[in-house]
This record gives C-alpha cells, structure tokens and sequence, in this order.
DNA sequence: CGCGCCATTGACACGAGTCAAGACGCGTGG
DNA sequence: CCACGCGTCTTGACTCGTGTCAATGGCGCG
C-alpha cells in the first residue's frame, strides 16, 4: 500500500532498442530541491516523471483544505502520467521530500510510445489495475479502521520504503505527513506514537522524531484488527 | 463519483465491424436475481461483464467484515475487468441490486483484442485514469469530511444514477448500503438523514424508506463544507 | 395471523478533533 | 560563542461527533 504500482520497468522492459534510444533524446533530466512542487492540482500536463533519485508524496487537497497523501514515491518510480492518459488536469500534487533528480516524459512522447507499442499498452493497463487494487484497500482502510489501527498499517507499510539492509526500519517523514497519510492531526498522531512507544513496538531515537520500528510482527497484528 | 468510467462504449467506439462480429460471438448474456454475487473477493477472474440492464454494486470487505461500496453500475457499465488486466485475484465483490442481464466477457478474449487493438487499449488507459481521478476524491472525502457532509456527498452524486426525468431524484438504496457508501453504520445514517427531512431537503416517501431529493442546491452546499 | 426484515429512536461511552501552551533543537545573526 | 527566534514535536484539557447496544415500530410475506 502507498507505493507505486508502475516504475520505469515498464519502458527498460517494453521499449525496443530503438525506442530506449529515441526515450534518451526525448527525456529531459531535471534536479529539484525539498519541498518543490513537481506539479500540483487542475495543473495542465505536459508529461509524466520518473524519481531517478529522491523521494516525493503524492496527495490531494479536500475542500476544507486538508491534504490527503495517497501515494510515496521512491527511485524508479513514474508519476503524474494520468491526465496525459486521459486529456485532463492534475486531479493531485506531487512535492518532493528529498533533493531530487527526476526524468521528465514529454505528454506528446508518451502517448506516441503508447500507440505504437501494444506491449508498454497492456503492461500499462497491468499496473494500473493494481493500482486499482492498491486503492481499495486504502479507501477501505480509512473508512473502517480507528486512528490507532491506522496509523499501524501504515508504519507497517512504510517498511517496504524504508528498510535499511534487512531489519532496521526508519521512518524520516514529519508528523505532519504522518498524519497526513492516516487521515487524522498531528496531535492525534503523535498520541497514537507514545502509546506505541511505551509498548515497545517502536521508538524515537534523534530529536527530529525519527521512528524507528522495533516490532514489525506485534505492528503487523494492531494493524489488522 | 461512485460512477463507473468505463462503459460498453468502449466496444462500440473501438471495435471495427469484424471485431464486433467476434464479439457477438464470444459473449454470453446471463441472468441473475438480485442479491446475487456476479464475481467476489479473492475470486479467480475468467472474465468481466457489461451491465445490460439493472443495477450492481461494487464493494470491499475489510479485515473485521464491515463492507465499504466504492461504485454503483448502472446499465451500460463494464466491470470486473481489473483481475484480468492484471492476471491477480478478484480485490472486490460485485453484487446485483436488482434482477439483471449481464454480457460475459472471456478473459483470453478481451485480452486478445486489447492485445490486437491498440484504439481500444488507449481507450481503456483513458477510462482508468478517470477512474483514478474518482478514488482519489472519494479517499479524500472519507478521510477528511464529516458524517453529516460524507451522507450529503453521496446523496448529492447518486442524483446522476438515480434521476427520473430531470428533475425528480429517488434514491431506492437500503440503509445499509447508504451507510457503506458513506463509510459510516446504519444508525448514524438514520440520524443524519432525519436531519436532512427536517431542513426540508430530502424527504422520505414510502414505507420502504426510499429517499426523495428535494433540494440539491442546497445538498451539494453541504456537500462542499 | 404471526414471523422477520428493515427503519427508527434512545441512552451511553469513548475516540478523536480543537485549542492552547510548553519543550526541544536548530539555525541565524549579533 | 551565545542568544534569540522559528519550526517541529509533545502534552494537557475539553468538547462533541460517532459508534455500540438495546428496544420499538412498521410493513410485507408466507
């Protein structure tokens, strides 16, 4: 959950040689710093991105204001290609949360990819049908599940993104992103954590609040409640 | 939203005349009673469907069994096409509102003109990527809203299954199936919808609760809070 | 006629959001 | 090198929305 369903796999395993080498000439190599927005909502498209390196959210912002993270993206991952697919405006932004190096698609390139090769079309649909899957178990999430449960599954989760070697699993995000991708406050959040804390599934080490997962076993378990 | 972006149309506008034929030939209509299951959870898919006439409802069990209804298809409406595109289980279960006629649609045959029509897969990108807009609104919406504004959401977008005519808006559902649209129970519902009665925006007819949209300007205010 | 399903209502408890204040570390500038 | 200020994390007190449990009412169907 929360991961991309669709990186540039898809073209290293779709594309011929002379297409990868017409995808050199066409993609552009962009550098970003933390906190820029790659693009944002009812934005036009002009091309979709690959992370070449970095790390970046995807959200949407509801109508009170109150954003809403669906989506972590980390090196290899694509993005922002819907609108291209369907003609319309960003319905999401995108923020990086590292420095970052990002390869850009030109719209027009994608789409020319994607009407002369049938393969990147069908591998394509394949990713965002479980993409599809990914957000049902979101969506389901966060309308039966308390605050606390939530905010397991998503530690949990999180450990696909940032395992260091094999055990160790530090989560660098922010409260508020924290919060952000649970559907609730920082407050809420941060109560949730103490409490977690205390039972020894997970503690802060640095003073940036830093998580570090200590049972990802006992967190699996609050999780699926 | 709660509309499928994906509808029969994606046959007629994409498939030339012979492919039609094959069509007519590979597909099978079935009849079923309402209340019963056409595909559910964890399924194998061997194929999807086309709504010809009645009404479905799509929906995601949770871990504790509670149901959360993501999409209601109306008469035209291709589904559970997912599994196939992506050769996984079923991720949801569809169930039949009302007695209905359904179009078969083998799998190795959608696939195989997915993999021989290059219009119909570009269509088909299109309609995912509208119907990732969808999820992105509704995920947003469960998390952040209200009960009391989630209840006037949905029954403000149920307008477009459930119009008589133009003006005149009845809403057939069970209370339960309201409720799992809404991400919230019955009773809360109930609540909620009383309320709506005595601001005189809705009203409820007959014994079988059937709800009647008074004022929809007013509803889609509410809505947006 | 009576059973059963569904809608409705009430009482109650608790989870979770809001508001406000304090703690802590970090960077900047004097 | 220290002090100040800012941003982030944390905690407390309080309120209220929403879920749970239980009981009743109404209508249709067998």
């Amino acid at each position: 959950m929360f991961n991309s369903a669709i990186t540039q796999d898809l073209f290293t395993d779709c594309l011929t040689p002379k297409e990868l080498a017409q995808f050199e000439i066409e993609t552009t190599v962009l550098k970003m710093k933390k906190r820029q927005l790659v693009f944002s909502e009812n934005g036009i498209a002009f091309g979709c991105y690959i992370l070449l390196q970095g790390k970046a959210k995807l959200f949407k912002t509801g109508d009170l204001g109150k954003t809403q993270i669906f989506q972590l993206c980390c090196k290899g991952d694509l993005f922002g290609f819907h609108p291209v697919l369907n003609n319309r405006k960003y319905p999401d932004s995108a923020e990086l949360l590292e420095d970052s190096e990002l390869l850009f698609i030109p719209a027009a390139f994608l789409l020319q990819l994607l009407k002369s090769n049938n393969d990147l079309c069908m591998a394509m649909l394949s990713g965002l049908s479980t993409e599809f899957e990914d957000f049902l178990c979101q969506e389901t999430m966060l309308a039966q599940k308390s605050v606390r449960e939530r905010v397991c599954t998503v530690l949990y989760y999180l450990t696909a993104h940032y395992k260091n070697g094999n055990v160790e699993v530090s989560i660098p995000l922010s409260r508020a992103d924290l919060a952000d991708l649970c559907g609730t406050v920082k407050e809420t959040l941060v109560r949730v954590l103490h409490d977690l804390k205390e039972e020894q599934i997970i503690s802060t080490t640095d003073a940036r609040g830093t998580i570090l997962l200590l049972d990802v076993n006992k967190l699996k378990r609050l999780a699926e409640v």
